[in-house]
DNA sequence: GATCCCATGTAAGGAGTTACATGATTCT
DNA sequence: AGAATCATGTAACTCCTTACATGGGATC
């Protein structure tokens, strides 16, 4: 059983939203969920090709300069499947400045501070970023159901970022106690 | 400027390490620091080849059998200059699980309920893990210099496993209240 | 008139995984 | 004798990024 393409029920999911066009899927990702979800039009336009030969989806209007799609029943099906599956580990986070800690015996230690004390502030800007999504979701007249999730997805976001924060503060005392 | 290549590097460092076989590295990697940091064999043994064409690393013993590497002092010098750049911005953490929820509206509460409960099972059994990788660096006989840093590794781990699960917490509080 | 944004797409290549092939040694 | 582990490697494939190409409409 080959696992599922997330780049497919990504797109699917965007049509259960106010997306209408790839252009949409892209501008709306990278305000919104591109903290934990990107993608490019390199995936999105062959992506919804392939769903439209699946059935998965379907063009509404085909225009040369704005083709709108939408999901059918058949897209419905392999979104809500994808949905409730439950995965057997936790994925590996690849995250570079630790594989750099990782190997700081080889560097002197006031390298590995400048290291942390840069982490604290990109850290301290995606705090803010995260506050001002927040207020466009909130101020955004549309009464949505998803409302609700999005939030809970930018709340994981501020408690991990505010999380290793503390970790960057704790790891650099420690270095030079 | 082509961007640095995060395996080069990661072998680099592991020759810094004990290790000195490709298939040291993978044992290694996969009892230490797989959790944000994994390999491939097939990764592995093409960027070795590789990097002794470049003059970074040079073979120490070569049997039929078993290839011993080390690090030239190239090669120290490639894995300092990268152990020192600052990354510009903060990569972004693909996560399924956020993906989903981000999604959820499309399906009942208690199945996004189910996942985060289920998420909850695996940051516990990841928790005990990094609880026995930390016994297994203490227990080792060499006081090496790595110790410090690999326990600052593993603590932003933790840190974040439980922000997370606590996090798993909140979620299901806020779907059921 | 030039520049920016809207909008759709393709091609090349990097990064990584998986499956396979091979053979030696060690354990049961 | 057979199974597991040690050990090195390759090929095919997926996923994704980047750079490019194109053209219409809006703005300055």
């Amino acid at each position: 059983m080959p696992k599922t393409n997330r780049t497919r029920v990504a797109v699917l999911g965007l049509l259960t939203t106010s997306c209408k066009t790839g252009y949409d899927m892209k501008q709306f990702i990278d305000q919104s969920l591109a903290y934990f979800w990107k993608i490019s039009y390199g995936q999105i336009y062959p992506t919804l090709k392939q769903l439209v030969e699946d059935g998965a989806v379907r063009i509404k209007n085909e225009n040369a300069d704005k083709k709108e799609y939408e999901i059918t029943s058949v897209g419905r099906e392999e979104l809500t499947n994808w949905l409730s599956e439950l995965p057997d580990a936790l994925p590996t986070q690849k995250n570079e400045l630790l594989l750099k800690l990782f190997f700081s015996k080889n560097q002197e230690v006031e390298k590995s501070v400048a290291l942390l004390r840069h982490q604290q502030e990109l850290l301290e800007e995606k705090l803010a970023a995260y506050e001002a999504i927040e207020e466009m979701i909130r101020e955004s007249d549309e009464e949505s159901e998803d409302e609700l999730y999005w939030m809970m997805t930018l709340d994981h976001g501020k408690r991990l970022a505010r999380a290793s924060y503390e970790w960057c503060e704790a790891s650099i005392k420690t270095l030079r106690g």
